[in-house]
DNA sequence: ATTTTAATCGAAAACGTTTTCGATTTAACC
DNA sequence: GGTTAAATCGAAAACGTTTTCGATTAAAAT
């Protein structure tokens, strides 16, 4: 099982490894004839540079750590692919962790990373995160760094995001103008930046259209499940009889709120019209269709390599890095569940 | 943006870089002062070693890959979830690629993945793959390997799996039980085991109940896509009208099955009764809520590196490792969508 | 014939760790 | 005091590559 070395190359043709090593990274000062015997050698053998000195000479290793909240999401297993192609494309590797909304774990792994010395790190933060000590680690070590969809305006970094603030407003317009006169909202939990932003588009939208604001029609999630779906749309009903509509932080909790108006035989959308937020797959193959946002998830991957290549490139350089953001364009995808017929 | 070494601690304290060096991994020649000292420097200058020299050293990277046919899948993301947190609690990173049912990339990727020598592979086939020489070459180069969900029973490694066959022939006995006397079967494409393994479940659960097998009554997905749900169900009702159960290669089709009938109003289940497999968890929130085979895909990610760990520990000793079968439990989930009331 | 230039090569250092093995010191024993 | 044993240390090699810089040779120019 021993593989092969530029040692064994060299013996083999009588040359140093020096020239072995220049042969076959095209240096100009190997003749033409060592040249093409050492590659003709070198594919004969099997020869390939071993990963392990390679990383050690030239101090990188060609791979990119990956920290999400959640792998079974759609959303980010779609994030997760266009990262991991965008990379492969570029001659990098990703090594992805899962946080599981703890604060404490993606401590943990961004400790791992920084360990395992990656040439660059993605994150979407958990819940609790912030600009806490493991991220101004990632800074202060000058390690190339890029947040996604959950991230903290106050982390100096390139982020790919989307406008939430934007989006929810449409959403909310979208309702409104099928007719809606009262509209709950089930948000997200009080930290994250786009709970935040697409409650604030929420409000915004209402204000756009001289609709009083009332706290009481916002549902607080605070694990953001089917589940939580179910029990405010419960609660909103025996709450508020007369809501006839309801902007929902993401599909998975709009399917519940869904799934208990179905039980319940209420008239989707007709007494009460539901718009979510992400555009998941099952959003199209249940009953009623779901009305939701458009999130370019496969895209956001790939910015957000391409945004963490820009600096790990000027980094080698040496230069100073300026982060950059990239907002990318969400739309409304009208479906069933806000169609209103009357 | 120096890092520490052994070198500058040694320096610092007067001392010899190996003393360094064993002090900080509790050697017994070291006397307990200097440990004390050693450790007490390392950690106020933060030290931790540079993994790139270690893995030269040691040859090994505490990192092992994964290729699957497709991320965005709640089947696979699940499996993966499984693996990286077996793999983070024994100290290894996992890096992911995906085939995208790809043979020809399938191959670049366990080739990047040797090159970047990763210390164990685990992987499901993609559909055209088979004993291939990429394949080989990973067992060749004694590189511990597992095989997960899509496997080839040619190819002579640990294995995770259930009993496709068996879990179908339940499926299909459950239809029968519930009343089914004419039952399709969507399958998947010819080639991955689990296709003919589901397949030949189908059939023995006829035989079994002296039902004949109509070769007519079975229909081949190319791509398994929602798409071909919908088709296939059109299909159905249309060469056989009196067929009155489907049993579904995986949920994806089977919702789109469902997603034509209620279209079409035709009544599940009591016109004809519908069983998928694979227990997503979008089965449990469409209308009606669909039966369905559950595999336990966490578990299988577990299995799967508990396996891989096995096989790197056994290698590092020098011994010839013995395959082995992990075969999980499946079962069936009663929903809706076969619980005729007629 | 001498000098300059270009072409081709290789010695050696460096990356930072781990581990073997021998050296030195100290303590213990008779 | 002499021998043995135990405790503590460090020199050095090794892992396999990359890159700098100087050496050598051959060709070209004077």
């Amino acid at each position: 099982m021993k593989e092969t070395t530029l040692k064994e190359i060299a013996e083999s043709l009588g040359i140093s490894i020096t020239t072995v090593s220049k042969a076959l990274k095209n240096y100009s000062d190997v003749s033409d004839k060592t040249r093409k015997a050492v590659i003709a050698l070198a594919q004969e053998l099997n020869y390939t540079p071993n990963s392990f000195a390679v990383n050690l000479r030239t101090k990188e290793s060609k791979t990119i750590g990956l920290i999400i909240p959640e792998l079974v999401h759609h959303f980010f297993s779609s994030v997760i692919n266009g990262i991991i192609a965008e990379a492969e494309k570029n001659g990098y590797l990703v090594i992805i962790l899962q946080s599981n909304e703890s604060l404490e774990l993606e401590k943990k792994q961004v400790a791992l990373l920084i360990n395992k010395r990656v040439d660059g790190i993605i994150i979407s933060l958990s819940n609790e995160s912030n600009n806490d000590f493991h991220i101004k680690e990632i800074l202060r070590k000058e390690i190339p760094f890029v947040q996604f969809d959950k991230i903290s305006k106050l982390i100096p970094s390139s982020k790919v995001i989307i406008n939430d603030r934007k989006a929810a407003m449409e959403a909310v317009q979208h309702l409104i103008d099928k007719g809606c006169k009262k509209i709950a909202h089930i948000r997200g939990p009080e930290n994250p930046q786009n709970a935040i932003d697409r409650f604030l588009g929420y409000k915004k939208a209402l204000e756009n259209n001289g609709i009083c604001y009332d706290s009481k029609l916002v549902y607080n999630c605070k694990n953001v499940t089917f589940e939580e779906g179910v029990e405010f749309a419960k609660q909103i009903v025996e709450d508020h009889p007369d809501v006839d509509g309801i902007f929902v932080i993401t599909d998975l909790v709009a399917v519940g709120v869904l799934a208990y108006f179905n039980e319940k035989d209420i008239q989707v959308p007709n007494q009460i019209a539901v718009i979510g937020f992400s555009n998941w797959f099952m959003s199209q193959v249940i009953t009623p269709k779901l009305s939701t946002v458009d999130q370019p998830s496969y895209e956001m991957g790939v910015a957000a390599f391409t945004l963490l290549l820009e600096e790990m490139l000027c980094r080698k350089e040496g230069k100073v890095f300026n982060p950059r953001t990239i907002e990318l364009e969400t739309t409304i995808v009208e479906r069933n569940s806000s169609l209103k017929t009357n």
